[in-house]
DNA sequence: TCAACTTTGTGCATACGTTCACAAGCGGTA
DNA sequence: TACCGCTTGTGAACGTATGCACAAAGTTGA
C-alpha cells in the first residue's frame, strides 16, 4: 500500500531517519571508494532503467508519498519487482524490509550515482527543426541538464535567440564551450556534418555526446557517445508489425485464425 | 563449375546471380514459413543493428559500390565482424566466401525480413515543438514512413498545415487513423496527456506506438511501444561522466594520476 | 586442373542479464 | 518479550548475447 502521509506526520521510523542521514550528505558507513566499486559494476541496462525509477519516484515525491514497495514501484515503472530490486541493490540497500523504500532517500541515492549532483551544461549543435525543439525542451532544464550553448553553421542565425540563448556560430565552438563548461554535446545537425561537428566537440573538450544524426560517429576511446535513431526506433517497430502479420499468416494456415480477424499473438 | 558464359562477354558469377534472383523476388528455395520462422528468432538487439546496416548499405549503394566485406560493413557500421556475420546469419546466408556480400541483395532482404516492403503510415500526436520537428523530419518519409497525419488537442491549430499536412484535431484521431491506415503512432505531447492519447491510438487500431513522452505507457500486450525518452540518455551520459570522474580520482589516489591532467580510462 | 588465398558461416566458450525462490530482517501486536 | 506477517536482498539457475576461432566454400592465378 501507498501511503500518502501530510507534512504534519511526526512518526520517525527507522527508514525516516535513514532518509535525514541521506539528504544530510551521503558519507557515513560508506566510503566513497565503495561508491566507486558499485558504480563501475552497475550494468548499462540497468542505469537506463533507474532513470527511469528517478523520475516516478520524483512525481511520486511530490504527489507526497513517503514510501513505496518494490511490486507498487515496478508496476509503475513497467518492470518486474525482482529486477527492480537487483537494480536498486547495485545502488545499495537502502529499504526496509516488511515496510518497503522511504521514497526520499532512494531518489537522493539514485541521484548521487547517476551523477546528477553535479551539473551538466549542455550544448546543442545544429539549430534545425530538431534543434530548436531540443533547445525549448523544458525536461532537460528541469531535471539538471541546463542548454547553455546553442550552435549552428548559417552565420544568419548567429545572435538570434532560441529558447532564451543566443546562437553561436560553430567557429566558436571550442571557446564558448570551455567558458560555459558545456559536459554534454548534443548533435543535431543533418547527417553530412555530423562527424565533423562531434570532432570540434571532443576537440572542445567535451567526453559526452547525444548524437541525433543517422551516422555512425568515430571518437576517441574516452568520448561516451549515445545515439538516437528515429528511423531505426521505426523499422524496429516495423519488423514487430511484419513479424506479427506472418505469425498471424501461419496461424491462419493452421486453421487457427478466420478471415480478417486481427490475431493477437 | 556452372559457370555458364554466354554469348555475351560479361561473366556471370553465382553472387551475381544471387543478385538478381533476389531483386526478382524473394521466393525459390527458402519458403513463406522458413522466413517467419527465421523472424521470430531475430534477437531483438540484432533487430536494431540491422537496420544500421541497412542505413549503411544504402549509401553504399548509392555511391555505387556493389560488393563488401564483413569487415569492411562492420566497421562501418562500429560493430565486430563476428557480430555483424552472425546478425547477417539471421537474415539468411547471401555471402559469398572468399568475396563478401553483394550490396543490393543485403538490402532487399534486410528490408524484407524489417517489413520494409509495406508501406507504414505514421500519425503524429502533439503539434509542439518536438512535434513539428517531427512533422518536418525529412528522415522519416524516405525511410518508408510517410507522415499521413497530424493532431493536437489545440483547436487554434486544427486545419494549419505542418509540413504539408494540415493538422485534424484529436478527437477525430479513430476516424483519421482509419481512413490513412497508420500503422504507426507517435506520441508528442506533454506527458499528462500522454496515456490518454495512447489509448485512444490504441482503439483506432493502431499496434505500433513510439512515445516520447517521460511516461511508462499502459497497454494491451498486442500493442508494441518504443520510448525515446531525451532525459533518460542525458542521465546515462551523467552516469558515464560521474564514473570516469570516480575512476579517474580512484587512479590519483593509487598515484597513478597527476594533477589536471585528464584520466583516460 | 590444382593450389594458394580470402572470407563466410557457425560451434563453442564465455560473459551478461533476467528470473525465481527463499532466508534474513523489520515493524506491529499481544 | 516473543511471535507473526510482510518485504527486502541475494544466491543460484536459467536464458540470451557476444566474441573467438576454424572448417567450409568460394575466387584467383598459374
Amino acid at each position: 500500500m501507498v501511503d500518502r502521509r501530510g507534512a504534519g506526520d511526526e512518526v520517525v521510523t527507522t527508514a525516516a531517519k535513514r532518509a535525514a542521514d541521506a539528504s544530510a550528505e551521503s558519507t557515513q558507513a560508506e566510503s566513497a571508494s565503495d561508491v566507486r566499486e558499485r558504480a563501475r559494476a552497475i550494468p548499462e541496462a540497468a542505469v537506463a532503467r533507474l532513470a527511469v525509477y528517478l523520475r516516478v519516484l520524483s512525481g511520486l515525491a511530490e504527489q507526497g508519498v513517503t514510501t513505496i514497495s518494490s511490486e507498487e514501484l515496478a508496476g509503475a515503472a513497467g518492470v518486474n519487482s525482482a529486477k527492480l530490486r537487483k537494480d536498486l541493490s547495485y545502488v545499495g540497500s537502502y529499504g526496509t524490509r516488511g515496510v518497503g523504500y522511504d521514497v526520499e532517500v532512494l531518489v537522493s541515492h539514485i541521484e548521487r550515482i547517476l551523477g546528477l549532483t553535479r551539473k551538466h551544461s549542455v550544448a546543442v549543435v545544429g539549430i534545425g527543426n530538431l534543434g530548436h525543439a531540443l533547445a525549448n525542451y523544458g525536461g532537460f532544464p528541469s531535471r539538471g541538464f541546463p542548454v547553455a550553448a546553442l550552435f549552428d553553421i548559417d552565420p544568419d542565425l548567429t545572435g538570434v535567440p532560441v529558447g532564451g540563448i543566443p546562437v553561436n556560430h560553430i567557429d566558436d565552438i571550442t571557446s564558448v564551450c570551455a567558458e560555459r563548461e558545456v559536459s554534454i554535446g548534443v548533435i543535431a545537425t543533418p547527417p553530412q556534418a555530423a562527424q565533423a561537428v562531434c570532432d570540434r566537440l571532443v576537440s572542445a573538450g567535451v567526453q559526452c555526446i547525444l548524437n541525433f544524426a543517422p551516422v555512425v560517429l568515430q571518437v576517441p576511446d574516452y568520448v561516451e557517445v549515445r545515439k538516437v535513431d528515429l528511423a531505426v526506433e521505426m523499422q524496429i517497430l516495423s519488423f514487430h508489425v511484419a513479424r506479427r502479420a506472418d505469425e498471424a499468416a501461419g496461424d491462419v494456415v493452421n486453421g487457427v485464425g478466420v478471415d480478417g480477424v486481427v490475431i493477437r499473438p
